[in-house]
RNA sequence: GCGAGGGUGGCGAAAUUGGCAAACGCACUGGACUUAGGAUCCAGCUCCGCCUGAGGCGGAUUGGGGGUUCAAGUCCCCCCUCUCGCACCA
């Protein structure tokens, strides 16, 4: 054995043989118990950051901790390898995204490889392979067949000097991040699948997924939005049809006073076609369309309209109402227009204060009387119906249901249901992703692609174009193609890819069966091990991924492919890493290393002036609070790394960084090393302590703290995953042996064998948290198998029993005394002891005892 | 504004069902070993006060205030504060 605890060493060696005996290679066993563990796989950026380290090392210690337990553990690890930052770099470094991307697989795939994390690699997938985003064209084509996938026209971001479409975090203030172009929205035809189909099942199901932080459940079903109440028909004053309304509030409908609509409504420039506001009207629309979507969704935005220059008709009071167009009415929203309720809807009553509206109380509170002349805001909460003609007197929730009856009855309108969700758009005019599987033909229209000449492979040869635009359209040798239906050679390919949540929305089935080319999957497979039992990631993931998801998994259901619902069954959602920020006035956030300590403090290594140490943030590269996962590597291990993270705090918290804790869990690992280095010589041939002997004293105890921490580990793991009161427990254990005075009790035979128990203990409990160090060590103790092949070890129960017990002893509720007792001792013997403590007697002083409490192997409270 | 989650020593954090607040670690202080110590080992370490002293004694303390209880970090009410999410959603 090395005297000295060398983490390089030991963990190539380790790792080598892991390598070498395939030892987290898995497949389906039915009699096995399966355990599907899956961490959110990483965008090969170029390097692993402390983030992911983070969230493998939480997996991972739960992947071997339920192999160890028996399970048949799925563990695998890919890429969700396109999206647009490889177009970026293609265009700054003059690389192709393809050969970035590899390499940038390459790089990370040896640092996790480094890191010694569990996955069976033979399992490893890239979305940008042909061979995977071939099944997800089939499932586009079948989608499609079904009308579950369609075409529309809608609005995106477009820069017109780039050519190009822009997602919403290239827009800034508005303009190109680019060229610093205007931004415009312009209206294309874009693909959509109909998530809005399974809003209701989606959402239904939030309540049934008991194994999910409730944060992220709460935020899907207020993304999902969903709400009841009616659309109501307001006939047009000339006739020519009605505008339909979608509302929460159909018991305000008597105070309904204007109409207001949005810029974007077909109807809008229609009705003020001929009147005096037309131009007015058609510079307001314009303006408004041309400002982007962070503007109009900002908070100082200011409400305003413009009379359209028409009038509807107010179905229950045949009042007649202007109409105006407004820029907060939201087109993807209802039905892209309001009725407007100054008296009971706070942007109602503003708008109609601003342009002089009539304001119709309709709601009156109890006991109070409002008047519109006087009123300083709407009136929002509960009351009774006035000038509400058959209705009035009704209590406005009740009015809700019976105003929504009667609209169906005289047939102005009907009960709706709402939602904020939207389908979801997947085209992307960007070159790297997956191809829309479709071909345009003037014969025959809208062509899918058949399965027999899946995949559209995307060209790899394409040259990137200044600007970011999209090389494919001006492919000929991609976007000219024969028409698969009649043959037409003029036929023409969709050129927009699919949004690169579409890969990661299936590719957790593929693990499955990653190789299978008949198909997404072997439904044998998927049926053994889906769904994940566990799934790790981040919360920023918590809307679009995991609803993307379980939509996919629907319809996967649907297409009879799948036999569940929910693909994931338990979710942790970990915290971020943070570590201090430092900044000086004069050159901002600064590294560590451009910061100079001298006697005025901490100082900037330009200019010298003072450095503040600022807020503690998540680690990002604007803010020069990272840290490289490589350097730690190379100075401590990936084992001091991996224990650090899991040690510092539990996993759904944040986790504060810090060198010093990083350099106490290196100093731990060390310690242990050194312990068992001390006794591996005299225990080597020692059989560990079977408990069938009695012992006594020191001995005892640390047989007895043996048992305690494999019950504590066990529990902190199992049950809530708190890898930090997991990891201290074992350091009380270790804390215990060397607590242990006269050393030479553990050179008799019984001692021996308790130090190899506790030895052998702390080494398996933290074999998943330190596999290299912990492999090393029980290879020194003469063990020849795999330490990750051990059956995690179970406690005794007896072995736990104190035989002495501490009993606190209070006076008044404050803790006066303690004294120690038998375990078995009666509540009688413990008042009794208690009473008769010198202590307590003294502080008694002969006041009468008004009560005793005895808490059994507890405490003990007097009153007096 | 709405919703969720936090606030415990100098720091990261512990505290099953209400039952010794601060386990474990970091930092710090003192000591040992040493040519050296940024290695290692031993000891101390919430705050305040008292006793001449080794050592002991007392009080306070889980963001603030109130309540329930023999007993509250934990349960109830009010308030402050931080973080995250949503936010013209009709």
């Amino acid at each position: 054995m090395q005297k000295e605890y060398d983490p390089e060493f030991v963990e190539s060696k380790w790792q080598r043989i892991w390598q070498d005996r395939q030892l987290f290679r898995v497949k389906e066993d039915p009699a096995k118990k399966k355990y599907y563990l899956l961490e959110m796989f990483p965008y090969p950026s170029g390097n692993i950051h402390m983030g992911h380290v983070r969230n493998y090392a939480i997996g991972d210690v739960v992947a071997r901790y339920k192999r160890m337990q028996g399970c048949n553990v799925l563990h695998p690890m890919g890429w969700d390898a396109f999206g647009m930052p490889a177009e970026n770099a293609a265009l700054a470094n003059n690389v192709h995204p393809a050969k970035w991307t590899y390499q940038n697989i390459d790089t990370m795939r040896s640092q996790l490889k480094r890191l010694g994390f569990s996955y069976d690699w033979n399992r490893e997938l890239a979305t940008c392979k042909p061979e995977y985003y071939r099944w997800e064209q089939w499932l586009f084509v079948k989608m499609f067949d079904q009308g579950m996938a369609y075409r529309k026209k809608s609005f995106v971001n477009w820069c017109e000097k780039c050519q190009t479409v822009l997602a919403n975090e290239q827009v800034e203030a508005g303009l190109c991040w680019r060229c610093g172009e205007i931004v415009a929205q312009k209206e294309l035809d874009q693909w959509f699948f109909r998530i809005t189909d399974y809003a209701d099942d989606l959402l239904e199901y939030c309540e049934r997924l008991p194994g999910w932080p409730e944060k992220v459940v709460t935020m899907q079903k207020n993304w999902i939005g969903k709400s009841l109440g009616a659309e109501i028909y307001f006939p047009l004053k000339n006739g020519d049809g009605h505008i339909p309304v979608f509302t929460t509030r159909q018991d305000t409908v008597f105070g309904a006073t204007f109409m207001c609509m949005a810029p974007e409504h077909p109807l809008v420039l229609k009705l003020a076609a001929g009147t005096d506001q037309e131009t007015e009207v058609q510079a307001f629309v314009e303006r408004i369309r041309s400002q982007d979507k962070a503007k109009r969704t900002s908070d100082d935005y200011e409400k305003e309209g413009v009379f359209v220059g028409a009038f509807c008709i107010n179905p229950f009071t045949k009042q007649q109402m202007p109409i105006f167009t407004a820029n907060f009415a939201l087109m993807e929203y209802g039905t892209g227009a309001v009725m407007a309720v100054p008296a009971h809807d706070q942007r109602d009553f503003e708008f109609a204060r601003k342009y002089g509206l009539e304001i119709v109380v309709v709601i009156q509170p109890n006991g109070k009387t409002l008047d519109p002349a006087t009123m300083t805001e709407a009136y929002v909460d509960e009351g009774i119906l006035v000038r509400s003609g058959p209705f009035d007197g009704l209590e406005n929730l009740k009015a809700l249901d019976a105003i929504a009856g009667y609209l169906e009855e005289k047939k102005v309108g009907k009960r709706t249901v709402n939602f904020r969700l939207r389908d979801w758009g997947i085209s992307r005019q960007r070159y790297w992703g997956a191809p829309i599987p479709i071909v345009y033909c003037e014969k025959c229209g809208v062509v899918p692609v058949p399965e027999k000449q899946l995949p559209v492979i995307l060209p790899e040869d394409a040259k990137m174009l200044e600007g970011g635009k999209s090389p494919l359209p001006e492919l000929e040798s991609f976007a000219k193609t024969p028409c698969p239906k009649c043959g037409n050679p003029d036929a023409c390919r969709e050129t927009d890819t699919m949004d690169t949540f579409v890969e990661s929305s299936w590719y957790f089935e593929r693990y499955c069966s990653p190789d299978y080319d008949q198909g997404m999957f072997d439904k044998k497979a998927v049926e053994y091990w889906m769904p994940v039992d566990q799934y790790i990631g981040g919360i920023e993931h918590a809307i679009l991924h995991l609803l993307y998801s379980r939509y996919f998994t629907r319809v996967l259901k649907d297409f009879g492919l799948a036999t569940y619902k929910e693909p994931f069954t338990r979710l942790l959602t970990q915290g971020m890493v943070c570590k201090e920020t430092l900044k000086c006035a004069d050159h901002g956030f600064l590294f560590p290393e451009e910061v100079v300590e001298n006697d005025q403090g901490l100082t900037c290594k330009h200019c010298g002036s003072r450095v503040e140490i600022g807020r503690i943030e998540k680690m990002s590269k604007s803010k020069k609070n990272v840290v490289d996962p490589n350097a730690l590597i190379e100075k401590y291990g990936a084992d001091t790394l991996r224990l650090f993270c899991l040690f510092a705090a539990p996993p759904e918290r944040d986790l504060d960084w810090s060198d010093q804790g990083v350099e106490g869990a290196y100093r731990f690992l060390k310690r242990v090393w050194r312990l068992v280095e001390r006794h591996a010589a005299h225990i080597q041939d020692i059989k560990t302590f079977d408990g069938e002997k009695e012992v006594t004293g020191d001995l005892k105890a640390l047989y007895r703290k043996i048992h305690q921490t494999i019950k504590r580990v066990t529990n902190d793991i199992e049950t809530r995953f708190h890898f930090n009161t997991a990891i201290s427990a074992v350091m009380e254990l270790v804390n215990t042996v060397q607590a242990v005075k006269k050393e030479d009790i553990l050179l008799t035979p019984d001692g021996a064998s308790i130090l190899r128990s506790a030895l052998e203990t702390v080494i398996v409990l933290l074999s998943p948290i330190v596999p290299h160090w912990a492999e090393e060590l029980w290879e020194v103790l003469g063990n020849s198998e795999s330490v990750l092949e051990v059956a995690w070890p179970a406690y005794r129960e007896e072995a736990i029993v104190e035989d002495e017990i501490l009993i606190v002893v209070q006076i008044n509720g404050k803790v006066r005394s303690r004294f120690n007792i038998t375990a078995d001792a009666d509540e009688e013997a413990i008042k009794a002891a208690a009473l008769a403590d010198d202590r307590v007697v003294a502080r008694i002083a002969g006041r009468p005892v008004k009560k005793v409490i005895v808490v059994k192997k507890k405490l003990v409270n007097i009153v007096v």
